[in-house]
DNA sequence: ATTAATGTAAGATAAATTCCTACATTATGA
DNA sequence: TCATAATGTAGGAATTTATCTTACATTAAT
């Protein structure tokens, strides 16, 4: 009976961790050896103990994921690093996996694929999300410091941003017009634009992707 | 043997409640009878399955969870209702518990903090994190003691909230009538009275409102 | 039982959007 | 560096949408 991966979990929400080890533990090929919710304890936890794979939260206090990824490796452990974090933000994830991460999965993935990802890291091998991994084997390989490929301010012109924002809180064209002082023939093409760029046909689209990346005004109480 | 807490789940990380499922139904006290990862999938489990208490996260695709929690209260449906979440904002809390949720626990808090919470909001009293209760007890008591008087859930028909989360998010009168099965001048007439009861003049100030509402879906990764 | 609110919708008119085209002015890549 | 793509700007005509007004049946409330 080959042994089971033994894991340490780093992650700031206790009530998660908890149940993420039991998830873990309730496994036959698992086993969760150490828990903290600190970057920094989990280079103290290293000290005391041996692991297979580390599963670490990016944010979390005293010491970043990111920070702690690197600090591990500069130090040496051996250890097989698998991110877990709810950003699916491209460049976390090449950063993370720039700093020594093996693996990268999502919490929006289910139960199954951690484990996969689990085992998939302990053997030594990268694992991406399925999501992003061609994306992101393209952009580290080609070493583009680009930002995603759908993102706003890579894709639309500032102008267009500008509009954008007009527009998706409900003025119309020619309110946008007059708020920019341009024509609204201008802030149509701008429209127009955008959609194309973006490879969408519908306003509503438009409003789906400015709340996608946050163009939206905060909620103002 | 009393019967166990039936608890129903919703955060939109499927790892997360996994775990979490898991570390209930490892309880006597509880199980968990359904979860999902969607504000609006939410109501549709609650046509289908009876549940003690509902542990949701504020942060959702689709609907975000304080707009799901306005509408279970507005659709009269008996569940308790316990906030789970990672932001301590105080005007999150604030919002939630006005909204109807009976409890708030944060993610960072440890298990047996998150068994006292249901328990507690299972017997219909209020739970609140102790960090938080402090000021929140105040700021409820002292701050707000009626329903803010521009409420969309007290101002607003149901049938004139349900249009207005069409108009907001991009789509046409037309396009809207055809969501929801309405002739266009149907919708006409309820924007017509929304603008009247709000006492607003422009669409730009309806998305305002919806934005101060929580009115627009979370943002979905 | 009468009024107020709600859910529904049509017609005529006014306004906004769409589609196509156009043209300087930068960037930018070959 | 020279052609080409991207950007910032806008007009006209055709079409779609929105607005304003009015209407009516059904509940909810007083």
């Amino acid at each position: 009976m080959k042994s089971k991966i033994k894991i340490i979990l780093a992650d700031d929400h206790a009530v998660l961790r908890a149940g993420l080890k039991l998830l873990l533990n309730n496994e036959p090929d698992f086993i969760v050896v150490g828990e903290t919710s600190d970057g920094e304890k989990v280079l103290a936890l290293l000290e005391e103990l041996t692991a297979d794979v580390l599963i670490i939260d990016l944010s979390m206090p005293n010491m970043g994921g990111l920070e702690c990824i690197k600090e591990i490796k500069s130090r040496g452990y051996p250890i097989k690093i698998l991110v877990l974090t709810m950003y699916e933000d491209e460049q976390y994830i090449k950063e993370a996996m720039r700093s020594g991460a093996l693996g990268y999965v999502e919490k929006h993935a289910v139960d199954t694929e951690l484990f996969i990802a689990v085992k998939t890291v302990n053997m030594g091998q990268r694992y991406l999300n399925p999501h992003n991994s061609q994306l992101l084997l393209n952009s580290l390989l080609t070493n583009t410091p680009k930002e995603s490929a759908d993102d706003p301010y890579t894709l639309l012109s500032p102008r267009e941003r500008e509009v954008l924002k007009y527009m998706v809180r409900g003025y119309s064209m020619s309110q946008t017009g007059k708020m920019l002082c341009l024509s609204v023939k201008t802030v149509d093409t701008y429209k127009t634009r955008m959609m194309e760029k973006l490879g969408l046909t519908e306003k509503s689209q438009l409003v789906d992707y400015a709340l996608k990346y946050d163009l939206l005004p905060a909620k103002s109480e």
